[in-house]
DNA sequence: TATATACTTGAGTGATCACTCAAGAAACCC
DNA sequence: GGGTTTCTTGAGTGATCACTCAAGTATATA
């Protein structure tokens, strides 16, 4: 008896998350994901429910596949490889609708009013930052780090120069891949 | 013949940079500053033409006042000590509407939507930068860094680390102080 | 005190915001 | 093909957006 939706909600999603990534959440107007989803408002509340929920689902999914794109890079070349070459990987990325990262651009625009999506996006860094800390703990073990380094304080630092990296990157005027380089290089001698 | 506005128009642009720099461009409604700024729409656009307009005096405001603090700091301490010194200072001030920096959250907010104001951010981020090279420069000078160093690869660095360390800040369950700390002692080892 | 010149007031502007809902269209089971 | 169910359509909702402007008020000079 059903009717089969004539999209794809997968695909939909992924648009949803490259404009809300690329112009935040006050700046993505219902009209321009209308337009970018090819949708009436009508399909749209029905499939999504609000904007702030399809916002959260790109979140997700934007947070979900960050962490994919470091877990293939560590097995493929190790984690101090990979730790060394993911800040070039997330601002080299031509097809990335920014530069910057969707979480912090989330948390420093929403944080202020108390909207949930700030506190999500918070959880969403604090999974990061955990994945960060266990290659550190795994390269730890390979002998690649210093046995006196604490994984966890190396994730919040590597953490925080991801983020100002990506920030950086945003700008004009700023050599990014130097300091991607920078970043990279200070990993080597711990 | 005239007759004096009574309010002080510094004041009031303290109290719009407040708010700006905390809730962000879009964020900050006209309603929001005619409460913040005790105004009526007619005053407030008899004085400032424009949110825009404001909103550009606002963060002037920010980053004079931010370029004076670092000045003061390597009057009162030498170049050295305010470079290590400065990080702790922007994440610690309480009386700060907000930890992260104004420039970098308005560049992110209104760049993508090629937002004049966007571009006066990343202009007062070069001066910012540039004032940073002119205190690793000094430094050098008095041999406190290695010769070796290029002044203007150390302050691009510095002012990443910054603005990692004041996304980071805005976070909950991240301890920044440590942060501080790290990038601190990463200037003594130059 | 009279007049000129601001400044202040606040209701009101059209535009846009996120969102709703009734009606029509399409796909499934029988 | 009939009936049921879901999806799609798109005009329309009240609220809020940045902003305007004519009228009223206060202060300066003359």
């Amino acid at each position: 008896m059903p009717r089969k939706p004539n999209y794809d909600k997968d695909d939909l999603i992924n648009r949803a998350r490259n404009l809300f990534w690329k112009r935040g959440w006050a700046g993505t107007s219902l009209k321009d994901l209308e337009a970018a989803l090819q949708m009436k408002p009508g399909s749209f509340y029905a499939a999504f429910g609000s904007k702030d929920a399809l916002f959260a689902l790109a979140m997700e999914k934007y947070a979900t596949d960050g962490r994919a794109r470091l877990k293939a890079l560590a097995q493929d070349h190790g984690p101090i490889k990979a730790l060394q070459r993911f800040p070039k990987m997330v601002i080299e990325s031509d097809d990335a609708p920014a530069k910057a990262c969707m979480l912090s651009k989330t948390l420093l625009e929403l944080q202020a009013h108390n909207h949930p999506l700030a506190e999500e996006a918070n959880q969403h860094l604090l999974k990061m930052e955990a994945q960060f800390a266990e290659l550190f703990q795994q390269a730890q073990s390979e002998g690649s780090i210093h046995p006196a380094h604490d994984p966890k304080v190396l994730a919040r630092r590597y953490q925080s120069d991801l983020l100002g990296l990506r920030v950086s990157a945003e700008r004009t005027g700023v050599d990014a891949h130097a300091i991607a380089d920078e970043i990279a290089s200070g990993i080597v001698g711990l």
